[in-house]
Order: structure tokens, then sequence, then C-alpha cells
DNA sequence: AGTTAAACCTGGTTGC
DNA sequence: TGCAACCAGGTTTAAC
């Protein structure tokens, strides 16, 4: 899936449109990982607040027609899922695809999630402070842009913890929003190789490591994000951050800072890449 | 308690 | 060409 940049670019994508609109439909398709958790028909005639973003999930908040609150859709994306914004008419549309598993129709377009792993979710909450949303988001770590999220913090966040520093990106405890391609490509850029244990990096690599994460988050969404099979913008628009990978999905390839070739290797079920001259334990 | 495996799914690619 | 094995952006849950 979708790593950070490419949920916050989804979620740019359709906060324009559709804060603001009033919902007319709800169709949902196959099962996703969790149930809606509400009557579809509950949210007709709800309108959609301002959109947001927690680590790689999305929250549509609904108000009632008089103002108050009802609730909202927790988002996921999963591994293959992507949103999809339609503003024809809905009779003009076309029909949802095999995997369109929920369809939001509203009267300023419909928003379609298409994800043919079914990894990702749809909730229904209250609130984000309330379950099952507080429940989904409650082990989330310090947002990547977070001002306080600082070096020391950072540093003190992978102190504590003693398995390879890859694995501490993937878990989101120290900061949330690299997956997988982003992890590798962070690592990479600070030098670091990625079965070191988090808990024997001085403060002054923490330091570089968190730098490289922003900058990898930040520079994947000024590209796109990265597009390997499904992930797509909601205009269907694909990313371009992969074909500037360092490492990820390179193997065999030469280093492009030593000439090396990338190397592969398995960390907890997950395929991480690296170079092994550049990533120093 | 802290780490690691299994589970959830579909589909594309690779290799025999 | 057919078919089996393997691989894929994530995260929870169960099991050592």
């Amino acid at each position: 899936m979708p790593e950070l940049p490419e949920v916050e670019i989804t979620r740019r994508g359709i906060a324009g449109p559709l804060e603001g609109a009033i919902v007319e439909l709800v169709q949902l398709g196959k099962p996703l990982r969790w149930p809606l958790g509400v009557d579809p028909r509950a949210l007709v005639g709800t309108r959609l607040g301002t959109i947001g973003r927690r680590g790689k999930y999305l929250w549509l908040p609904l108000a009632t027609p008089q103002g108050g609150s009802a609730g909202g859709l927790l988002v996921h994306l999963g591994m293959s899922g992507s949103l999809a914004l339609l503003q024809t008419p809905l009779q003009s549309s076309s029909p949802p695809g095999p995997h369109d598993h929920f369809i939001l129709v509203t009267n300023r377009g419909s928003l379609r999630l298409n994800d043919p792993r079914r990894f990702g979710a749809v909730v229904w909450s209250p609130s984000l402070h309330d379950d099952p949303a507080a429940k989904l988001l409650r082990r989330l770590g310090p947002e990547p842009f977070d001002a306080a999220l600082t070096p020391e913090v950072f540093h003190a966040a992978l102190q504590s913890r003693r398995t390879p520093i890859k694995a501490v990106l993937l878990g989101g405890e120290a900061v949330v929003g690299a997956g997988n391609i982003y992890a590798c490509e962070a690592l990479f850029q600070a030098g670091i190789h990625p079965a070191l244990r988090a808990d024997r990096i001085s403060r002054p690599r923490a330091t570089r490591l968190l730098q490289a994460v922003r900058s990898t988050l930040g520079r994947a969404m000024e590209l796109g994000g990265s597009t390997l099979r499904d992930f797509t913008d909601v205009h269907g628009a694909s990313g371009a951050f992969q074909a500037e990978a360092a490492v990820y999905g390179r193997e065999g390839l030469p280093c492009g800072r030593c000439g090396t070739p990338i190397r592969r290797v398995l960390q907890a079920q997950r395929s991480t890449y690296f170079c092994a001259i550049c990533q120093r334990r």
C-alpha cells in the first residue's frame, strides 16, 4: 500500500471536492478487513467535514443536517487499495468494478475504494477518540513532520527497542508513515544497516535517520508517491517515486553511490533492500 | 513482556 | 501452454 505519502496525496485529492458534500448513497462490495459497523443507510443525508489523516489512516468526519456530529469514517488502504473520485453524475459514471468494495455517493461526486486484496478497511466510529477508531490508532507513534518529534525524542524511542531498526521503522511506534519502500530508502539515505539494533543507534545517527525519513517521505509526496502496481491518486495518475528509489526493488543492480550490487534479505517476512557497503552497522 | 510467525486476500510474475 | 511456487505498498492477532 500506500504508505504515508500515498495516503496524504489521496487526502489532498479528495479534501477540496468532498468537504461539505452531502452523502446520498453508500454501496458496499465484498467484505473488507473489518465491517463498516453501521447501517449504510444511516449515513445518507450526513455532510462531510474536514478530511484528516493520522499515520496511514484517513478520517472523514460526518455531520448531521442540523450540524451535530454523526461520527466519521476511518479509511485504510491496506496493501492494494486506492481511492478514486468520480465527479461525473451517477447515471453516467462507469459501473463499479469487481474490486470496488466501498462507494460513497455524494452530491459532489462519488468516492470509490478499489482494493483487490481487501486488506483495507472503512470503519464507522463515533469519533477519533472513541472505539473503534481509538483502538486502531492507539499504537501509532508521532507524525513524521510533527515539530514535537525532535531528534532527542526519536533517539529515546529507538533506545527502548532491541529489534532491527528496519522493523522498528515498520512498526510505526517511533515514527509513523514509513512502510517497506520508504523504510528501506530512508535507511540507505542515512547510511544505516537495516539489521542494526535500534538501541545501538547513536544520537547523531538517529538525528540523521529522522532527517532521512522526513526527506524521503517529502520527496515521495512531491513525486505523487510510488506506484508498484495498484496505487494511483484520486484521478488515476501514477506516482513516480519508484523510478527514483536508490535500493527498493533493485536487487542485484549497482548501488548508485558505490556500484556494489544491492542486496535483498528477508526481515520479519518482508523484503529489505540495502547496500552492504554504504549502510554500516 | 518482548519478538516473531500466521493470518487476512487477489493477482501478477517466474520457473519448471 | 499449464501449473505450482513465490512475491507484493499493511497491520492485527495468536503463538513462542
